[in-house]
DNA sequence: CATTTATATAAACGTATATTTATATGATAT
DNA sequence: ATATCATATAAATATACGTTTATATAAATG
C-alpha cells in the first residue's frame, strides 16, 4: 500500500460525524464501551463497529481492565493534527482559539490506572 | 452547522485517493484542469467533479485565464495539516522526514503570473 | 454451572457517492 | 457565424459503508 492511500484511509476513517465524536469524548482520557456508548446516545453495536474502525486504522488502541475494554488515543499526536484541520475549517464568526478546539489535549494524570 | 459537521466534511473531502492524488499534483503551484487530466489520467468528467468537490468544501480556488481554469489550494496552511498526517500516519519503515512528505510546498514564485 | 453484564460479530438493509456515458456551456480563432 | 478547444453538468450505474437487528463471545458473580 502505498503512502497515499494510506493517507487516504486515514482520512476516510476520520471522515464520519459518530466516530469524531467519539474521538472527541475519548480525546481527554481513557474510556469504556459502556461510556462511550452512553456519552454518544449510539446504540451499541454501532459504537462497537465504529471503534473497531478506529482501532484497525490506528487511531485507537485497547486496553482490557476486568470486564470492561477501555479505548485511548494511540497516538496523541493525532489530536493535534485534528485540532489544526479543526482550527482551519471552523465555520463560526467568532473565531476564538479556545472555543473551537477540536480537543484540548489529554490528560496525562489520567493514563496511568493500570489494574 | 455545527464545527463538528464541519470538520467531517472536510475530512470526507480528502478521504478520497483520486483527490488527494490531485491536491498532491496541484500543491506546489495552480494547474489548468487539462494539466490534471493529463497527469491524474482521470477522465475529463471524474476531475471535474473532484475539483468541484475540492472547491466547495473549501480546499481549491480557482481562477480564469482565457480559456483554462486554473485551481490552486486555497489556504496553504491546509497542506501543513495534511503533511502532519501524512507524517504520522506513513507505512513505510524508512521514516525519513523528506520521502513521504504529502507536499514540500508552494512555489510562491508560481503564484503571481497574472493575464 | 447458570445467569448476568460487557462487548463483539454477522447478516441484512438503505443510502451516499465515485465513476461512466452523454450532453451542454463558454471561450477562442478562422 | 461556425468550428474547435476547454471545462462543466446531468443522468445512470455500481459499489462502499453506516446503521439496524439478531446472535455470539467473554468475564464476573452467585
Amino acid at each position: 500500500m502505498d503512502d497515499l492511500k494510506k493517507l487516504q484511509l486515514v482520512f476516510q476513517t476520520l471522515a464520519d460525524y459518530n466516530r469524531l465524536g467519539i474521538i472527541r469524548f475519548i480525546c481527554e482520557k481513557e474510556r469504556s464501551v459502556g461510556e462511550i456508548i452512553k456519552t454518544t446516545k449510539l446504540s451499541q453495536p454501532l459504537v462497537s463497529h465504529h471503534l473497531r474502525v478506529l482501532k484497525e486504522n490506528g487511531i485507537l488502541e485497547t486496553r482490557r481492565k476486568g470486564p470492561f475494554i477501555f479505548y485511548y488515543i494511540k497516538d496523541k499526536k493525532i489530536l493535534d493534527a485534528i485540532n489544526l484541520f479543526s482550527e482551519l475549517f471552523k465555520n463560526s464568526d467568532i473565531k476564538d482559539k479556545t472555543r473551537s478546539k477540536f480537543c484540548s489535549g489529554w490528560i496525562s494524570s489520567n493514563y496511568n490506572n493500570k489494574t
